[in-house]
DNA sequence: TACTTTTGCTAACACTGTTAGGAAAACGAT
DNA sequence: ATCGTTTTCCTAACAGTGTTAGCAAAAGTA
């Protein structure tokens, strides 16, 4: 008797609703204006419905935060993929880690920054270890290959993702029109250094 | 007749009575908890006079900002007093740019990121042009003096600040206990990165 | 004293997240 | 097919939020 199944099977479908319905209301309106309420009119359901699916609303962000991280994470396999010289695949990384903020200038903000979910969460959040795996390679493979092969990797990735950070985050708030002439050859510094910062 | 001037006087002090109060209220309780209500009972006057001083939530907050910046001005003024050398001036303000980010979380917190007031509004902040002139000119000296005097100071400024705005930034998300070890080593890897960048 | 302005209140509007409790539909067993 | 049980889903409410209209009382001016 496959009712029970159906019964799932419809339940996710409810569930994965939801989840459009708020991204369409993120990207629509922004993140400050999602609601219980906007997202149980979209999805033709009364609110309670949505408690079903999720604890609260900060369970609903976290779900997007999650799906921004995985988009993230298949960017940045592609970019990697491009090269074996891990020198090239941390620079294409970051070209492609800078790319996925500015064309996914909404996930970005729901993933860092806004203050809400993210800040206290991150840490919870599985596709995070992905991230760090995938960037932390290729900065082990440069630092095998460099003039001071003790370095501790851990740190030099701690860098590689503050410098991303800051750069797009000091460049999504003073809002300098995105991914523009000046920011890219900050970019390019940025890589470039961090980069010989490693190699020694 | 000095009744105008009393009056105004009086005004003053209700005025920095919400900020006063505000502040209180964030810094126990975080700013995501700040609600007009609240400030309302603890000045003790009723929700509407509030909005005679302010023209909303938003403005309080960004008035707030604005103090965070004043602080965080006068530090670097401080640090930047403490040498002549540029260099050593560069290096002093980016570890008092740190320290009152985890000095002052709440502040920091306010001034960047939280989405709620500065990222609209940050370029508004006249204070912010005070900071940015003040970290410039040591940056500019430092350009003057090394191999490449042409470089641009503005993208050198940018860089500066991004990498430190990422670093703290990173750092308080994943909060692996504020400003310790691991960290203060990331720190002086940038700031050496930096400053052998401008050097050539 | 009479008039005007300022001051500061109550009460409401339109929202928000969240949950208790009950009606209705769907299911399983007799 | 009918009973009882479970699941599904809604209405309605609670406790908050920012914000504002309108009015009473106090303060200042003539």
């Amino acid at each position: 008797m496959g009712i029970t199944e159906r019964k799932i099977r419809q339940k996710e479908v409810v569930r994965s609703s939801i989840l459009k319905a708020a991204w369409q209301l993120v990207i629509e309106e922004g993140w400050q204006a999602l609601s219980i309420r906007k997202i149980a009119e979209a999805i033709e359901y009364s609110v309670p419905v949505i408690y079903d699916h999720f604890a609260n609303k900060e369970a609903i962000l976290l779900e997007l935060t999650k799906q921004g991280f995985q988009i993230l994470n298949n960017e940045l396999v592609k970019a990697k993929k491009r090269s074996t010289d891990p020198e090239k695949q941390i620079e294409a990384m970051a070209y492609s880690y800078w790319e996925f903020a500015f064309d996914h200038k909404a996930y970005y903000q729901v993933m860092y920054g806004l203050g809400m979910p993210s800040c206290e969460t991150v840490h919870q959040i599985s596709e995070l270890s992905t991230f760090t795996e995938l960037v932390m390679q290729p900065i082990k493979d440069l630092i095998a290959g460099s003039k001071t092969p003790n370095a501790d990797a851990f740190l030099k990735l701690h860098t590689f993702w503050s410098m991303l950070h800051g750069l797009i985050s000091i460049n999504m708030m003073t809002n300098d029109n995105s991914k523009e002439k000046l920011n890219q050859m900050v970019l390019q510094d940025f890589i470039a250094g961090f980069i010989s910062g490693i190699k020694g």
